[in-house]
DNA sequence: GATGAATGAGCGTTCATTCAT
DNA sequence: AATGAATGAACGCTCATTCAT
């Protein structure tokens, strides 16, 4: 009586992996509960997963994994480049709010504690980045004009996104502040810096 | 030959506790690895503080006192409103970089997973936000009217910051872009999207 | 070579935890002790019990059960009433010296002082006692004719048997005096009590 | 301005283990806990014990000193033999009721767990005991006849005290007993024990 | 392919005790 | 006479990991 003939066990224990990293965070997970949750032994998860932190690495590059997945969708869409952009800032911030402590392990985790993550994973990141600086430059040609000049505008912009996530998922939003506004003005407002987006000068240089 | 006589080990404690923090971070802090470090006893870190937490909460409340008196000494300062602005938003970023994982503990936690902190907190890092507003106030009041503005605007600036030393610190800059032009064009570009400010419309609402 | 292969751990944990008992008394009983004893780790005793607690539940309830098993033999012998109780009460001390502060973590631990223990065994420890009145009453029915005088008489009659053992085991008995003679003579003291027993008056009452 | 000029700090020390004691038992008693019902310092008890068990042997000292001086009472005053012992009987169920878990310390305790325990504490008890013969003797002359065998009915006479404080302290009476009527019904039908009292044979030589 | 048994290292914390001052 | 500072050993317990079956 094969209890789980059809899915795998390596996809039942990142199912439960993902489920309980949303409802315990990354400290309090252990391979016990992951166990407990997908009903098999501890170290049966072993046969997939060299060990805990295997496990994590490849939940992250699952996440990246989507969220490549969804700028590839926002970028082949047909709208303008400002709808687009907009769109991208949103399903930032919606993706960073839905997958909660998820997108902790993604974004919040200094690489250098865990062993070394796979180069690849890297790549793949920077191609997304790549990826979205082409809308970034789309959105503001005049203002932005080089690539180079797009990467330091977008990793700045996701500063804000990821500023703003973060912000809500910690619960640090002032609650006089009504959030949804909230996050409408920071995207706003982060593209209103984009769009008067000159080559930043380092103090010292002839400013602005 | 008294190897700490004058110094206290109550500051040796914090001291290596702040140093641990950047080092591992804050779960796998040990209160055996303080010790180590301090190069004294476990129980004796109990002489001074009466667990963990205390002894983290002690290096949060800390923190939070620097950066008061930080906003409080740019706020009394001689310039232009622009410049008292500016000279915020930097030293905000330089303080969460030299403060690294202090800077953690201070705004990546989630307050309901450790004991609960004293009220006390709270309501001084709100007065530090209202002082912060009144920065954002002068710097653009054609723009930011009504101090209730002046929130939403200082959290959506703050987020960037915070972004941007998130960024920093979790090394998750592209390393082909340049990190003080980085910095600054943050910078200028959230606070064009402040002087740019409108009061945000949700989706729905009449666009901008 | 297997060292304890045919005997599973369990059970060797709860044999060496019964015998540290003897040695050192429930207080002075350590996790650490009993693994030592039995020659595994710490943390293989947390396999079977789920603590401290549990373990000594675990043996509590193994004691209170055997203790049962030889009323119920005795209850059932073919012999006259006298010779019942009178054999329940040499057993009675005898089960308390052979099991020595086994016997002390059943009959001398405040409850209170545990997490809970399951009421079940006071269920089994209450039916115990009515078994035993029910001998009690059997032995002296012109004295002891309701059976709430026998739960009285029986009482009274295990306080007899509980001092002798407390008494013997805490080697108090003044060494002058013969062990057996003084376990007989208690014995056959307290069965004439019972014989010559009634309904006891509260001083102010109309005495006897 | 001395804020304990009269009384010592020795005896304030015993006042707060005594009480410390009856609050908590023995095993949760700590230095900390004791010095700081005494508003000193912990290393200020070790002034006047040479540690915790010094402690606790004064104070069980002090005990047996308290019941010597009660049985010391109860032989001198003017009444009948039979009124003595049964004076006796409630003032030692009294005095370890009244004492609780100083009681505990008293008579629960195994001397040999313990740093040996002056010898002049054995002869104490030993001379309270021979008192105590005394009057069981003058209670029942004519069946207790020798000192010898007074001392075995005086030593089966406490046994059965013992037990009913031990059960009452542990709470183990059944609850469907009252607790005053228990007490009376022990007493007298131990006493009755004592009269109908025939030097006890052990099993195997011609019985009673 | 899967597991149960076992472990070693580590955790936060408590406590009796010592000793220089 | 009294103390504050400091400690070492111990405690109950958890966890990621290994390995024979």
């Amino acid at each position: 009586m094969p209890t789980r003939s059809d899915t795998d066990l390596r996809t039942a224990v990142l199912d439960a992996t993902r489920q309980l990293l949303v409802r315990e965070g990354y400290r309090d997970l252990s391979m016990r509960d992951v166990a407990s949750v997908v009903g098999c032994s501890v170290s049966s998860i072993y046969l997939y997963f060299s060990g805990k932190d295997a496990l994590i690495h490849t939940l992250m590059a699952e996440g990246f994994e989507r969220w490549h997945a969804m700028v590839e969708e926002i970028a082949a869409r047909e709208a303008t480049a400002a709808e687009r952009l907009e769109a991208l800032c949103r399903a930032y911030i919606a993706f960073g709010l839905e997958n909660a402590e998820y997108y902790e392990i993604m974004y919040m985790f200094h690489p250098d504690r865990m062993a070394r993550y796979p180069k690849e994973l890297y790549r793949r990141v920077r191609r997304t980045m790549d990826l979205t600086a082409e809308l970034v430059l789309a959105y503001a040609p005049e203002a932005v004009q080089t690539s180079a000049d797009a990467r330091i505008a977008w990793t700045a912009l996701w500063a804000t996104l990821h500023g703003v996530v973060s912000t809500l998922l910690t619960d640090r939003l002032d609650h006089r502040i009504d959030r949804s506004r909230y996050i409408e003005g920071s995207i706003q407002f982060t593209l209103n810096g984009i769009r008067a987006f000159q080559p930043a000068t380092l103090p010292g240089e002839v400013a602005r």
